[in-house]
DNA sequence: CTGAAAGCGCTAACAG
DNA sequence: CTGTTAGCGCTTTCAG
């Protein structure tokens, strides 16, 4: 059975049918069809309302921002809107943007330079009204300038954009305290009793992974414990990473071993979870793990997870209003801070005493 | 209404600049712009191409799309796009969309008629090219006409709409087998050597909650089960409910409680396996459990769930590509049906002998 | 209050 | 091969 292909049928109706069938001028027309602050007797608003009514009338979007220079389109730039820290934000980002009737455009990235420079030309070219990076700047000085170059060229022109983590761009910015949130997690670590505390770090080229670890670092020397290299385990945001980061662990000497792992976020740490346990390595009784970010299925697991909670959904929200604040010319600060709170579950714990 | 340009800074280029420095005709600075396949000279397109360059100029898709009736704008339409469900269906249609130069826009309906309706006003007005109803048909008679009218208006238009369930209206779909994998679990189950196998359904008014119910109905039927409506529970998709399921079956007096629960999707067999253990219920000893989607997470939780795989992306990839063809005024069957398949993991097992 | 007309930036006839 | 021109549908001066 096959289904037939739409051909166009009926013409759309455009304002000037309108203006026709309720016998005024296209300016008329429009000025009751867009709500247009200028004054239309009652009686013709009411004609026009009707004929449009009628035709089935809908105004063309497109033939609007083209004239008026402003799209009411804004964007998401994602890592991948299938990782839940993203989902979240773009869900903050997308209802902010639907109640002020804005439409907004997903870009999953894949934390490819080249791709998000493949889309920010895109976004550019449809004259987007604004841009939300959400994932982190790309260290990569070549695509960098580039972007920045399209970027400058869009905000001249009138469009906004703002970063939801540090980056290299020069637009303001709304973040979690990503130090803060490491440094008061490693601190607590510390109160509950741990000395060797080990860090499964994110990616190098990600600057939040590297604030995060410097927030550990900071608490860390606060409490006058000393870092051991050997603690500082390479990761990258993935599961498979803190599997591997588990395994190095448990080929480390009893003594050296670290009675605490705090990974540079949630899916590291359920990695890292995942990987001690298949070693029969008891989750929190023989060594604690935490996390960074409380993804939902955080508090699924068993044990299930301490974490970092940063709010993510608020951050889109923020980012958004931000954006919407910058298209109505007005100032913003350049960074403003939304605090992470700790999340004690059960996969922390004081150390076993030996 | 929408507010003019605030501070131009610098004039955007026009194709009409483009044009005049380098010294030819707008029309043809547009076919070397558009990559149109109507003769330029190699001179002249050089000079076109310089000049383009020189001043940074960028093709305005707005107009481009107002003068083409082809937007090269393409939607999703879901419940929630942090529903890792969804998500995953949407990073199918974004990739494909991506490849075909297409933006995908983001549009959370939260299952909510209004909000569907409101959205796809919205999309119509932008001139979307394309639509994919991700979610299913709410049933919900009265939104459902003009949900159904505007769809045609712009189907009539050429346009292309697609969905991915189960759907009241009249437009190509591509799903997930649900029946058959509803069916095949169950068959399994049953094949494990259950007999009292309970269910716990999904939303009333959705159809693939209730294609599942059907499914699972008919391997019971079929191996000469009774269906117990005792053991029919009602569920809501989400993890709440599935532990009130659990709790409504540790009430039940011992002889009648099911050795199998099969829950009718992921979310909810998280529940019902969550509300099983704070019982001290063991899964899978003392009751199996399984689910239908096969969520990432799914393989993280201990037990493991044995659930039902839907190659989500894919269905959103072969979502996008239909409507592509359909674009392109090729046919596509009516209904495309893509098989699931039984994942075993640690849930399920034989019931325990008495 | 209403209307005529000038574009927004681009493509596609239709001439040369 | 190149250029002129007529819109796509809409908003907004600028005149009545």
């Amino acid at each position: 059975m096959q289904k037939p292909p739409p051909s166009p049928t009926k013409q759309t109706p455009s304002i000037v049918h309108v203006a026709e069938r309720a016998g005024v001028s296209v300016a008329t027309a429009s000025r009751v069809m867009s709500n247009s602050s200028y004054p239309v007797s009652p009686t013709t608003r009411q004609k026009v309302l009707s004929a449009a009514a009628e035709l089935g009338y809908a105004p063309n979007s497109l033939a609007r921002s083209l004239r008026s220079q402003r799209s009411k389109l804004i964007a998401a730039l994602v890592g991948d809107n299938t990782d839940p820290y993203f989902a979240e934000i773009m869900r903050g980002v997308e209802e902010v943007a639907n109640e002020h009737g804005y439409l907004t455009i997903v870009c999953n990235t894949d934390r490819t330079p080249s791709k998000e420079l493949y889309y920010l030309q895109a976004l550019r070219d449809y004259r987007t009204d604004g841009i939300i990076f959400a994932g982190g700047g790309l260290s990569d000085p070549k695509h960098a300038e580039q972007i920045e170059e399209v970027v400058n060229e869009m905000t001249g022109r009138g469009a906004a954009a703002i970063t939801l983590s540090q980056h290299t761009l020069n637009v303001p910015s709304i973040q979690a305290d990503n130090f803060g949130g490491a440094r008061d997690m490693t601190t607590r670590l510390i109160e509950l009793g741990h000395q060797r505390i080990a860090i499964v770090t994110g990616p190098a080229n990600l600057t939040v992974a590297n604030v995060r670890m410097q927030g550990y670092m900071a608490a860390m020397v606060e409490k006058g414990l000393t870092i051991d290299p050997q603690l500082m385990l390479a990761g990258n945001f993935d599961q498979i990473s803190g599997e591997r980061a588990a395994q190095t662990v448990t080929q480390l000497p009893v003594e050296s071993r670290p009675t605490a792992i705090f990974a540079a976020n949630d899916e590291t740490a359920f990695g890292v979870i995942l990987g001690l346990l298949r070693r029969g390595i008891r989750v929190p009784q023989d060594i604690s793990v935490c996390g960074f970010g409380d993804l939902p299925m955080s508090r699924l697991l068993s044990p299930a997870l301490t974490t970092v909670q940063i709010p993510l959904r608020q951050l889109g929200r923020a980012g958004a209003l931000a954006l919407l604040t910058l298209l109505r010319r007005e100032q913003i600060p350049a960074i403003e801070v939304i605090a992470t709170k700790i999340i004690e579950r059960e996969s922390t714990a004081p150390p076993r005493t030996r």
